[in-house]
DNA sequence: GCATCTAAAGCGATG
DNA sequence: CTTTAGATGC
């Protein structure tokens, strides 16, 4: 084990405290009282109990500057969690403008897992690790239990390798190790889910691995069975700072808990309002519980809100006061006037995403007294990842600029795992997922056959798979065209690997030369498929973002947890995600689709966790509301397709939630008359409220033709965009019958001109109408 | 060994 | 409806 002393990050990072108390201290200046309360409170159990934009950042960051100004810690003396790289970047470049200059060691400002994996590093043989461990994506587990599922002789159809996957990560987030999962949970996976999480771990540690999951329980194990390593942390970390606490994990808890334990000057700081992450571990409980884990512990509470108009905030108010068992906050503004939250039923989904789309529009030029917006001011929050796709059909066509955000993550994308997969092969030969990954990508001509050839090898002789196949090729036990190929794959693969010592290649260079000379940029160059140019252009991002790193090597190391879905394009856009991902943002017009029962909340979500569930959707609305600083408008749908059925909803029952001072009701012209929605069948809301709703919607002609008509196939009603910027210029330049390229449908030719859109008959999508501009010629398509 | 068809499943998402 | 994994056929 290396010494303690060694480690980089806790030498050279000092920054002169005498130097900083010198400066004068504005960043305390312009905090409110209970933020002031917050940051000077340095020593002993600190919880901050931050609503929705109330500072929290400023606050936390004004903090670290003053532990590191009064001289209480160095900049490595401070460990300071986020959840998202993202939050941990701002904080960092926030701590630097705060002190007004740019800091260098702030090493343990990071995510749980970023730190997890630096400390792990250095103390991996203590759970029998190497150092120099890979760690897992979801894939590679994904493909590791379904080898231990088949060597099991389990039906892998009756019982799914994603449902052992979410199993484990379960167990794993409640800091479960297999010896540790109790006997309620012995019927799990037909009873052999115990059983597999100890081979799994086994076969991690055979192949120098670990899982997101282990990075925390590794480091758990590691604490409380060796308290010597645990006593230098908690002397060296004199000051822990965690964000976004209602989000953390019993094993995330147990970690923190260890690490403050000494001097617990801890200063956690969360929303228990915002906890939306249940289902992925997070235990709500955690934040609910501090004052009991640390006695004395001094609570903050920051309810003065920056963001939003009284409206907006009276709205989520309004929601969220239907959750039981909250620590209790009530956001307050010294902000007057603002519109009320607008709320509006429509026919169907199509209906609602067109309806937008104008008022997006109509926002952009400005209008009824509010002022014009960028695109970049707008977002439209969805629940459920399918909602999108309505809109982003409906934007091609009026030709609405948009970005979805979330998506798969960048790391997460077929081809940069490929391309990973062959970095991490010629570093490490040994890596045997990642061999079984490219072998015969792009194809070689190595099938089943060849391959189970090559893994009875490199098993005979107890050796990997890439030495294994070596073998097998001098063997001649691969014979033709995919034998040739496999040579060359280990002949090249072999070099690759002596070219990382060569100085006068960089690894860029190096990078670059792996892919060519592989065939795997020939393979997405060949691809005629809509997504190949997108492909190439994100192999090129990849090896761009090894400018910042030494050398493959190191690459590979940070790769999986610092990689981001970040490609800065150019033009205001109206952004488009989930509910989810919009946490922690802030839009000053913001849509909220999709309010119907059973779409929101989930019914998915009831189903599984009951009262709980829904009470985490009820969160996921407050989350929502509160993004907005405006102008927030909330919809629904009386139809909508789900999985190709035309199904009908009732409005979500939040709908009665909100207070109706503070809501206008819009009603489209020729839809049923606006109201508030299914109070009655829920019971929910106020008395008069309730009868409102029963005569407004329920009894209303509109209503009853809604449910009538709901069984059928709504017909569509074509309205012309009122704003209709019809560009002839864009349109000239095609014809009948050309053959086109368009960015998310493909390859297709034109059957028909309209105004300014084109009807083309796709490949691969279909027949569909897109404005001419987002169409290229053939031979003009953009790679 | 690979391409093409067919059946079944998809609901929320960070490291 | 769309995607994807697995089976089937060439």
């Amino acid at each position: 084990m290396s010494s303690f002393d060694d480690m980089d990050a806790f030498e050279g990072a000092s920054l002169s405290a005498r130097a900083m108390a010198a400066r004068p201290a504005p960043y305390l200046d312009d905090l409110n009282e209970a933020q002031r309360a917050a940051v000077e409170q340095l020593d002993g159990p600190v919880l901050m109990l931050a609503g929705a934009g109330t500072g929290k950042t400023k606050a936390l960051t004004a903090r670290i500057v003053h532990l590191l100004v009064s001289g209480r810690a160095r900049p490595n003396e401070i460990l300071s969690v986020t959840f998202t790289n993202k939050a941990a970047r701002e904080m960092k470049t926030r701590v630097g403008r705060m002190l007004g200059q740019q800091i260098e060691g702030m090493p343990w400002l990071g995510t749980f897992h970023a730190i997890c994996v630096k400390l792990l590093r250095r103390h991996a043989e203590l759970v029998g690790l190497k150092s120099n461990f890979t760690i897992l994506d979801t894939d590679d587990q994904l493909r590791l239990l379904k080898q231990l599922i088949a060597a099991n002789n389990i039906d892998e159809k009756r019982w799914p390798a994603r449902q052992l996957l979410g199993l484990i990560d379960q167990w794993k987030n409640r800091a479960w190790v297999p010896s540790k999962v109790p006997a309620s949970e012995a019927s799990a996976y037909n009873h052999r889910g115990t059983e597999l999480y100890e081979q799994y771990q086994a076969r991690l540690r055979e192949l120098n691995a670990c899982d997101f999951g282990d990075l925390l329980l590794h480091m758990v194990t590691i604490f409380q069975a060796h308290p010597d390593v645990l006593e230098q942390y908690q002397r060296w970390f004199r000051y822990i700072l965690v964000d976004e606490y209602q989000d953390t994990n019993v094993a995330q808890y147990l970690w923190l808990r260890l690490l403050a334990g000494g001097h617990k000057n801890i200063c956690c700081v969360g929303d228990d309002d915002q906890s939306i992450y249940g289902w992925r571990g997070a235990e709500v409980g955690n934040i609910l519980r501090f004052e009991k884990d640390f006695p004395g512990a001094h609570v903050v509470r920051l309810e003065q809100n920056y963001r939003s108009t009284a409206h907006i905030l009276a709205a989520a108010s309004g929601v969220i006061r239907g959750n039981e068992g909250r620590l209790g906050k009530e956001l307050w503004t010294e902000a007057e006037g603002g519109e009320k939250v607008r709320l509006i039923g429509h026919w169907d989904g199509e209906e609602e995403a067109r309806w937008i789309g104008e008022e997006i529009e109509s926002l952009q030029k400005g209008t009824r007294g509010i002022d014009p917006h960028s695109l970049d001011d707008m977002a439209i929050l969805v629940r459920a990842s399918h909602q999108m796709r309505a809109f982003e059909d409906r934007f091609l066509t009026i030709g609405l600029p948009y970005r979805v955000i979330g998506g798969p993550r960048f790391y997460e994308r077929l081809e940069i795992r490929d391309a990973m997969a062959y970095f991490r092969l010629v570093v490490s030969p040994e890596d045997d997922l990642a061999f079984e990954r490219i072998v015969n990508t792009p194809k070689r001509g190595l099938g089943d056959k060849a391959q189970q050839t090559i893994q009875a090898t490199a098993r005979e002789f107890g050796v990997t798979l890439l030495e294994g196949a070596r073998i097998a090729i001098d063997e001649d036990r691969i014979r033709g065209k995919g034998g040739g190929q496999l040579r060359m794959l280990c002949e090249n693969l072999a070099r690759w690997g002596r070219m990382t010592g060569d100085k006068d290649v960089t690894h860029m260079e190096l990078a670059e030369i792996i892919l060519d000379e592989s065939g795997y940029t020939t393979m997405w160059q060949n691809d005629k498929t809509p997504e190949a140019p997108g492909r190439l252009e994100n192999l090129k991002e990849l090896v761009k973002a090894l400018e910042g790193f030494e050398n493959l090597q190191g690459f590979l190391e940070h790769v999986a947890l610092i990689m981001d879905n970040e490609t800065e394009e150019s033009g205001a856009k109206v952004s488009i995600m989930t509910l989810h991902a919009a946490k922690g943002l802030e839009f000053p017009v913001v849509f909220l689709p999709g309010w119907e029962d059973g779409l929101f909340p989930s019914q998915r979500s009831m189903d599984e966790s009951g009262l709980k569930g829904l009470e985490e959707e009820r969160r996921l609305a407050y989350v929502g509301i509160t993004r907005a600083e405006e102008l927030c408008t909330i919809s629904f749908a009386g139809n909508r397709r789900v999985f190709g059925q035309w199904q009908s909803a009732l409005p979500s029952r939040f709908i009665d939630e909100l207070p109706e001072a503070h809501v206008e009701v819009l009603t489209p012209p020729g839809l049923y008359g606006g109201g508030y929605g299914a109070a009655a069948a829920y019971g929910g809301g106020s008395g008069i409220e309730t009868r409102a709703a029963e005569a407004n919607v329920y009894n209303s002609p509109g209503w009853k033709r809604l449910q009538q008509r709901s069984s059928q196939r709504p017909v569509s009603q074509p309205r012309e965009s009122r704003t209709q910027v019809i560009d002839l210029e864009a349109v000239s330049a095609f014809e009948m019958g050309q053959r086109v390229f368009h960015q998310k449908f493909g390859y297709g030719a034109i059957t028909g001109i309209e105004g300014d859109k084109l009807e083309i008959a796709f490949e691969k999508a279909g027949t569909k109408k897109v404005v001419a501009r987002f169409v290229h010629a053939e031979d003009d398509v953009p790679f």
